[in-house]
DNA sequence: AGCACGCCGACT
DNA sequence: GTCGGCGTGCTC
């Protein structure tokens, strides 16, 4: 790729290089690559480079952006990589070739790279990436707007309601983009296409800038009262305070966490600085957005990786010079180059999602908190049910808490019931009990909104033949397929394998033999449509809501009430208010709780809990039922009485003798290889060489619960320490130890959330 | 991550 | 006889 430099971003040329200046100008650069450490390069006499700045360097044949790094690391002793003293020969020094017009990159934020880097056993480079992935040179091409032509020529110019509309708001003189046109007067673009067409408006260009909206902390304070006063003084005092600290903001659905933690927002922009709101799910989360600008008055800058690269780099800056002063953005938000951060907020911290499981794994509530540490500020992460994570931090007094304990607005929490399906067992091959049948039958009958939750998405997850019993697989992964009777076809969840459904069985060649198993939500949605015929339904999964946008109208229909039956995934779990729901159906409750996943019930009791805050948020009170075949399971017995706490406290107790987090450090090592044997080999290499000694244990190797995935085999082992062993040190030497052969391949995962 | 160097099969 | 497959190794 030819780089040219970019002509508005004017650069420090290096000039003429002489042979002498060479010898007292060795810096350091870190390139966004996985290399174990940064380059050195010589730095031309004539270009001031200091630690942070943004530079291009030579790379074998190519150039590279990187960054002046500090030439020593500020990294704990039991974190830091073992020194690599090995200095290249002045003589090999390569000139950096210039240093962008960027904001350099503080040193916060190199430390917590650094940290990151080595916390996580990444090269340090990979995490750098992070922040610098955005092209550094890339042009940013000047927004293009529309003006009023200087004599246009209205007479041939058919005056429609719609043209005038846009006349008018082009009247001022002002220069508009479409979209901000469209907006501004609910025309669609072809209007003003059509305007621009018939020479009556004129394209211009916007310049390269487009600031972002000040929020003013003072436009729509809430009325707050009681408890949720009292928490929000707590929260903005903890900004005030201008330290580092973690608080816990705990709350059920509707009690208000949000309003409470906006007043942190609040506190922290009249202090100057920046605030980050990290969110699970950013795309989902339109409802969040209009409460922001409803309380700020404008929206926050947005930042996750589906953005344009326009809106990237814009946001990039925006961080880097301070003029965005609040992003609210997924996990990769966490390493934007702010410029004065002074509060990061981390809502729904028990969500898996905050895991980065691909390239760097890291865990965002985490590090945030790391943020937080390094750079001296605030740290608040909000959930209605935190994870047993957090409320060790809390206990431990490591974490402040702030507790909301009731609905907000006299609304009741949602009564609950588990439907025992051994009692209650639906129609052979259908999946609602007739008591909850019934019961959706009466809600719908009184007008009001149910909805049923399955998380799995398709038509049944499993198909069988009848005759010779063989079970359709996918080629490339322990899983079965997943069948999409939509799309007629079969497909994986782990990897992007599709075939289409076969007419006979693959293996006997029987006819009409192949069978559904099991519930996907297609299927419940097929029940619910013969139960229901006059029922206007809603399907709501990642399949059937393309996206953001899309999901953003099916939660519009809803909240209009121009639908009654609502049949959801995960996606219907995320915290959207819907005030005409009284009732929530949990097709099956169990799901989740198989499998050998140290946070299963935790996970479970967090997201069925999610869903059942969906119910009955307005005046009227919601009701939940959740169908099992485990009434008497802890997880049912929790969310029937509504005690968190006492379940999360025998979570505990189970935890703390084996220490398992967080009582303990745990890292999964995953090994993978293109062959079986090979896979065995490396895992019996590691098995052999496994650390050793008081508070240290190796479980493993074992196949993992996904054996074969896109085509890899893949073993587990699993590293388990006490609390006070750092886990970094023993896997550096643990991985030195071993050999493996080159189509073998271990990655390290510090602090697993999940366990395939 | 790129990109080159380096040794073995199907083409002009 | 060459073009090109991607295995291994290096980049300050």
């Amino acid at each position: 790729m030819a780089q040219k430099p970019f002509p508005n971003i004017p650069m420090q040329d290096s000039g003429n290089l002489t042979a002498r200046a060479c010898s007292t100008t060795r810096i350091s650069v870190l390139l966004p690559m996985p290399f174990a450490g940064p380059f050195d390069y010589r730095a031309p006499v004539d270009m001031d480079l200091q630690p942070g700045d943004i530079v291009v360097a030579p790379l074998g044949k190519r150039q590279e952006t990187g960054v002046v790094w500090d030439a020593r690391s500020s990294l704990p002793a039991d974190l830091a990589p073992p020194a690599t003293e090995k200095k290249v020969d002045a003589a090999r020094l390569r000139p950096v070739v210039c240093r962008l017009d960027l904001p350099p990159l503080s040193a916060e934020l190199r430390q917590f790279i650094d940290w990151v880097a080595a916390y996580t056993l990444t090269p340090p480079g990979m995490v750098l990436a992070m922040t610098l992935r955005l092209h550094m040179r890339a042009a940013p091409t000047p927004t293009m707007g529309w003006a009023l032509a200087e004599n246009p020529d209205l007479e041939a110019l058919r005056l429609t309601p719609a043209r005038q509309k846009v006349l008018d708001l082009l009247a001022d003189g002002n220069h508009r983009t479409t979209t901000d046109i469209t907006n501004a007067t609910s025309v669609s673009a072809g209007v003003v296409k059509g305007l621009a067409n018939a020479g009556v408006l004129r394209p211009v260009s916007l310049g390269p800038e487009r600031p972002f909206g000040q929020p003013d902390a003072h436009y729509n304070p809430p009325v707050l009262e009681g408890e949720q006063q009292t928490a929000a003084v707590a929260l903005r005092q903890t900004v005030t305070e201008n330290r580092f600290s973690v608080t816990l903001l705990e709350g059920v659905t509707g009690s208000g966490k949000t309003e409470i933690y906006l007043e942190a927002i609040a506190e922290c922009l009249e202090q100057g600085k920046q605030v980050l709101i990290l969110l699970p799910e950013i795309a989902l989360s339109a409802q969040w957005m209009e409460r922001f600008s409803r309380r700020f008055g404008v929206q926050p800058a947005v930042w996750h990786s589906e953005i344009g690269q326009r809106a990237r780099r814009l946001t990039w800056l925006g961080a880097a010079d301070g003029s965005a002063s609040v992003i609210v953005g997924a996990r990769s938000a966490l390493f934007l180059p702010f410029h004065n951060l002074g509060l990061i907020i981390v809502d729904e911290e028990h969500e898996a999602l905050f895991k980065q499981e691909e390239g760097v794994i890291y865990n965002a509530r985490d590090m945030a908190v790391v943020r937080g540490r390094l750079a001296r500020f605030p740290v608040v992460v909000v959930s209605a049910t935190p994870s047993l994570e957090t409320l060790a931090n809390v206990e431990a007094g490591r974490y402040r808490h702030l507790v909301l304990p009731t609905r907000h607005g006299g609304a009741e929490l949602p009564e609950t019931r588990v439907l025992d399906l051994r009692d209650h067992p639906p129609p052979r091959g259908l999946f609602l009990s007739p008591e909850l049948v019934e019961d959706i039958g009466a809600t719908l009958e009184r007008q009001e909104q149910v909805m049923l939750f399955l998380n799995r998405r398709g038509y049944a997850p499993l198909t069988l033949c009848r005759s010779c019993g063989h079970r359709m697989e996918c080629p490339h992964c322990t899983a079965w397929l997943v069948e999409h009777r939509n799309r007629k076809v079969l497909s994986c969840h782990y990897c992007d394998h599709t075939e289409p459904m076969p007419p006979t069985c693959p293996q006997c060649g029987s006819d009409h033999s192949l069978t559904a198993i099991g519930p996907g939500i297609e299927r419940i949605t097929e029940e619910a449509r013969q139960l229901f015929p006059d029922a206007r339904l809603l399907v709501m999964s990642s399949d059937t809501l393309g996206g953001p946008a899309a999901t953003a109208e099916a939660v519009a229909k809803i909240s209009r009430r121009e639908v009654d039956l609502i049949i959801g995934t995960q996606i219907v779990a995320k915290g959207w208010h819907f005030p005409h729901l009284t009732l929530v159906g949990v097709v099956d409750a169990d799901l989740g709780l198989g499998g050998a996943d140290l946070r299963a019930g935790e996970r479970t009791i967090q997201l069925l809990h999610q869903v059942a805050g969906r119910a009955g948020r307005a005046s009227s009170p919601g009701r939940v039922i959740l169908q099992s075949y485990a009434p008497e399971h802890p997880v049912m017995q929790a969310l029937l009485s509504g005690d968190f706490d006492a379940f999360m406290q025998q979570e505990a107790a189970q935890r703390k003798p084996g220490f398992w987090p967080p009582y303990g450090r745990l890292a999964a090592l995953i090994v993978s290889a293109d062959t079986p044997v090979a896979a065995d080999e490396a895992a019996a290499q590691l098995g052999h060489t496994a650390p050793y000694g008081e508070g240290i244990q190796v479980l493993g190797p074992a196949p993992a619960p996904l054996a074969v995935l896109r085509g890899r085999h893949r073993r587990r082992l699993l590293l388990r320490t006490h609390r006070n062993i750092a886990v970094q040190p023993i896997l550096r030497r643990w991985l030195g130890m071993v050999n493996l052969s080159r189509n073998a391949k271990v990655d390290v995962d510090i602090d697993p959330v999940s366990f395939l």
